[in-house]
DNA sequence: CTGAAAGCGCTTACAG
DNA sequence: CTGAAAGCGCTTACAG
């Protein structure tokens, strides 16, 4: 900039109103500086701006694993959000583990970010007050973090389950297995409670041996007792998109509806029904909510709650 | 830093030195910064390092869109190798659009990332000299990019293709047709490549009418025409996952080999045999080539081609 | 082993 | 409309 300013023959002041886009520069005095920027292929080094100012125009975005395609839609509708307003993503996956969001997310303010959105991994949120209180801005999405003074965004995983499972019944289904993630995870026990409240709702009794807590692992073996266990269940309601899968993988075919949709879910035999969330939908409320707040947006913290769709598609209405 | 400094009664120099772990302290006033930084809750303002370092400890990724399992694959390789070298990942994808890579490489650069990993949407890189001279590190993944001084990263396109077509052949079949993504992508074009050759190791002719290349938005309709047509082929060689997954949306199953592995491939009826690349793979050996250049490691630009690999499920076994 | 001074490249606040 | 000075929070280069 000093440069420019020489070879422009103004002061850095002038320059860094060019530059800036700010009024108050005189067309002429302008055009003068837009023509040394370009002779010198001056551009502004933004570590120096953002020293100067404060916002850094990068937010953070903190889910379990990229290659997740759940995660990765919603990374790239914040990244698309993000976009729109001007800033940067800075990204990690903490793979399910709380001590690694807390360090990526601690790193990232490290460097700054003016706002994050976290897929929480842990339900103890302390470590960010200090942070807030810097004023960074944070929205935790899919899952509810440990602190209620934090915007969050979600599905509605209650709603959800009762539908599919409902679905299930109505197809005239009296023992409906639940192969869920590990209740560890706010969305499995979430998905759970719908369950048992369609069960309920049916006046189904809710047969614990016919559910199972635990990750994708350890779903193919899970699924394969039940069934081999005398009076089996008839179908079976999947708790996410990878659960699903591995349930799928199984080579067995009972009637299933699972939570999540799934690339292929309509190219197998039977389509796999299956209760939709907006993955994209997700992620782009996160953003849109992070970025109202940064401009400025108030009041007490919000709670969203994004709805599901089932969609039929031939496994979830075989008959028992 | 100067609050730190007052309350341990020494110089900003020492508490930097403490900061950065430098040699040089003794234990006891480490020991008093060290306090002094806890009782504070100080914590380093990274942009103020980089500005007067040069080094951002951040690198820029540009990729197609982290919404595509192949991309989110590579992305999550390149997070973990990056966390490893102690660097954070930005990144954006460029939708195939040569003016959004542009100006996402630009952006990074802008940013001051040490260095960049490109999927070029493009093949003019003019714009990357600038940058370069100015010391970014930029490796091409998947891709090679316009400029041959620039290290690159790619898979056996042709090799793989060849291996996959070669497969049908051995199986019976004559008529093999091409379905490969547009051919202004150059994975695109390498794979058509491949299948002209075995087809030609085979003495086997090549009908133009068998091939097909275009988004994944006209494959099924491109097969379905082929199909139909009078003396149709008996088998399919797919260019590339997406393509690979319309084709089975058609509902119609000819033999098929795909290039690239998908989740489900296995719970297909029969199972997709498929060319298998590594993302993943692809992601690490880039990013590691990055770091290795970024710590001084020099030598003429490397061009590195990873193998792929058959994996017969069924499909690509079916006589014609 | 410890520190005082200068400077990285910008923007802010103020003066003219 | 234009500019000179101070300062953002660090590290570099040098002195003691």
């Amino acid at each position: 900039m000093k440069d420019v300013a020489a070879a422009a023959g103004v002061a850095l002041k002038t320059v860094s109103r060019v530059v800036n886009d700010e009024p108050g520069v005189s067309p002429a005095m302008a055009e003068r500086v837009a023509a040394a920027i370009e002779r010198l292929g001056y551009r502004r080094n933004e570590s120096a701006r953002v020293l100067r100012r404060g916002r850094t125009a990068t937010i953070g975005l903190v889910i379990e694993d990229v290659a997740d395609p759940f995660y990765s839609e919603i990374s790239r509708a914040v990244e698309d959000v993000a976009l729109e307003h001007g800033s940067l993503v800075l990204s990690g996956s903490s793979g399910e583990d709380p001590r690694r969001e807390r360090e990526l997310v601690l790193t990232f303010c490290d460097r700054r970010v003016d706002g994050l959105i976290i897929v929480p991994a842990g339900s103890d949120h302390e470590y960010l007050l200090p942070e807030l209180d810097a004023g960074v801005r944070a929205v935790f999405a899919d899952r509810p973090g440990g602190l209620a003074e934090v915007d969050t965004v979600l599905c509605d995983n209650v709603g959800g389950a009762r539908t599919g499972v409902a679905h299930l019944i109505r197809h005239g289904h009296r023992r409906i297995a639940f192969l869920g993630d590990s209740e560890a995870i706010f969305t499995a026990r979430e998905r759970l409670a719908g369950y048992r409240l369609a069960l309920a709702e049916a006046g189904l009794p809710a047969d614990e041996s016919l559910i199972t807590m635990g990750p994708e692992s350890r779903t193919g073996a899970a699924l394969r007792a039940m069934l081999a266990a005398p009076d089996p269940p008839t179908a079976v309601f999947t708790g996410n998109g990878r659960i699903t899968v591995a349930a799928l993988r199984t080579g067995h075919r009972p009637a299933l509806v699972g939570f999540d949709d799934f690339e292929l879910a309509d190219a197998l035999t039977p389509g796999v029904t299956v209760v939709a969330q907006t993955p994209g939908g997700l992620g782009r409320t996160a953003a849109e909510l992070l970025f109202h707040r940064l401009s400025g947006g108030s009041g007490p913290a919000e709670r969203i709650e994004l709805p599901t769709r089932l969609i039929p598609r031939g496994s979830g209405e075989l008959p028992p």
